[in-house]
RNA sequence: GGCGGCAUAGCCAAGCGGUAAGGCAGAGGCCUGCAAAGCCUUUAUCCCCGGUUCAAAUCCGGGUGCCGCCUCCA
């Protein structure tokens, strides 16, 4: 496996700390709004990331948290006239409704809460103070970038650049414009928790350290998220992380591109945004989903509508080549291997060793993608009911497998009610008497409930639009 | 101003020095009672100009255009 590091900005062979195992954490939602198309690319992304290591055999723990104590949570709080708490609950429920959606959450993924955490960070701030590398003023804590060995080095800035950029809010209480928050004291009207410096909550860069380390230890695999998270967020939890433990933080570190709209990041701020939900009024969130996959995660991706058709009949495409091979395994006859027919499976085996090797090469789905389709593709040309139900079978299960890495093609067909498999008989009588008025206007029936027909030389099959 | 990225057909998108994958859309055809699905055929000198090389979409230099970060941001 070879990931793109930011750290080094080359593609490195994975080693993991610990053989056979990974270590994940994403920074995830700050739970104070819906989440939109841009905050679930790294979701969609990492998550198949954890699907292929799974796959690949490796004992993955993946942490994505819930920013549920900060500014923002706070100011909607008192706009709506109630607590922060409640404010994280409501959309905390928004958000694993939309991840249900996105299917991001079928293996085992932990989801710890900042504001479970607290003593772990008023620790861990305690630790930094101790060793003289942040610093108490008044109620408010702050780390002295000047004490972090390499600041900069994930961004790759120097702090004297920074500094002119000089668009840095002036604060009094700092030693260095740069240095940030750890401890925020507590103003009035505001939850708190108890501190060595007073009542206060914690900054927003040290949740991220004290979670990941409280859960995955001192030096985690792969921290990933957005690239606009880079900096100052990612160069930040370095910082104090590594200053703290004096060991790295993470051996990669992983950023997705921006999604935009009209060619402009999307993001709440500039308000060209698409929530979750809003996609899924008009679409399946697994077209969402397999859009977000169908490029390189480090590239941009432009979202609109007419991308979103294209992907969604892709999608259809390869929901007919799963649905002609159930179809082929109840018609197809077992039988012994002959050479033909092995020389069909290593056809087949080829497309899956097409898929892995994409995948290994920094997580290249959209080359996986056109393995799959070209898997598809294979099985519609040259399997029919002739074919080895042996042969049919090791290519459904592999069309299965990978889709299943993607995370796509999760729905299941179901069984149709005895209603409609009554009209779908009385229509292949109506044809068989050649009576088409009848079959056809059958035919627009079942449409109008959602079904489609499809009559083939050997039945009639039917699929839900 | 500092740092980084990108530019491949109508659209999306691989490609990492050996002569342009895949998908969507369009056109024509096969199959079908008609459809649908599927199959076949069809659409690119890879932003421009130089250079290196037997060979460049791929490497180097110079342009042009677009985007991101430097501020909360996935």
């Amino acid at each position: 496996m070879k990931l793109y590091n930011t750290l080094t900005r080359k593609k490195e062979k994975f080693v993991p700390v610990e053989q056979g195992k990974v270590s994940m954490y994403n920074c995830g939602p700050t739970v104070y709004n819906y989440i939109h198309v841009g905050n679930a690319r790294p979701l969609v992304v990492f998550d198949t990331l954890r699907r292929f290591f799974i796959y690949r055999g490796y004992d993955v723990r993946f942490v994505v948290n819930f920013t549920d104590i900060d500014d923002k949570l706070i100011d909607k709080a008192n706009k709506e006239n109630t607590t922060v708490k409640a404010i994280a609950e409501r959309y905390i429920e928004a958000f694993m409704e939309d991840a249900n959606g996105l299917n991001l959450y079928d293996y085992k993924t932990i989801n710890p809460r900042a504001t479970d955490y607290i003593q772990e960070m008023i620790l861990f701030i305690q630790g930094l103070v101790d060793k003289g590398a942040a610093y108490a003023v008044d109620g408010n804590v702050y780390f002295n970038i000047k004490s972090a060995k390499d600041y900069g080095k994930l961004s790759k800035k120097n702090i004297d650049d920074l500094m002119s950029g000089a668009r840095i809010e002036i604060n009094e209480e700092k030693r260095n414009p740069m240095d940030f928050a750890l401890w925020k004291k507590a103003k009035p009207g505001e939850p708190f928790w108890d501190s060595p410096w007073g009542n206060g909550r914690p900054g927003w860069h040290i949740e991220c350290s004290v979670m990941a380390k409280s859960i995955l230890g001192e030096t985690i695999d792969i921290h990933s998220g957005g690239e606009d998270l880079q900096f100052p967020h990612h160069e930040n939890e370095i910082a104090q992380s590594e200053t703290l433990t004096e060991k790295p933080f993470a051996n990669y570190w992983l950023h997705n591109g921006m999604i935009t709209v009209d060619n402009k990041k999307m993001s709440k701020s500039e308000g060209n945004f698409f929530t979750i939900k809003d996609v899924a009024e008009e679409y399946d969130l697994e077209a969402l989903r397999f859009f977000l996959l169908s490029s390189h995660y480090r590239s941009p991706i432009n979202f609109s509508r007419e991308v979103m058709e294209q992907t969604e009949n892709g999608l259809e495409r390869l929901y007919n080549g799963r649905k002609n091979l159930e179809y082929l395994m109840e018609k197809t006859e077992d039988r012994e291997l002959n050479d033909k027919d092995n020389l069909e499976i290593e056809n087949i085996s080829q497309y899956k060793e097409h898929f892995i090797s994409a995948m290994e090469d920094d997580l290249n789905t959209a080359d996986a993608i056109s393995a799959i389709f070209e898997l598809v593709k294979y099985t519609n040309t040259n399997i029919d009911e002739q074919s080895n139900k042996k042969v049919v079978e090791r290519a459904y299960s592999i069309l299965r497998e990978l889709t299943g890495v993607l995370g796509i093609l999760s729905k299941e067909d179901e069984i149709l009610e005895d209603e409609i498999m009554e009209l779908i008989e009385k229509r292949t009588e109506a044809r068989k008497n050649k009576d088409y008025k009848l079959s056809d206007e059958i035919r627009d029936l079942l449409k109008d409930k959602g079904i489609i027909l499809e009559d083939t030389q050997d039945g009639v099959k039917w699929k839900r639009v």
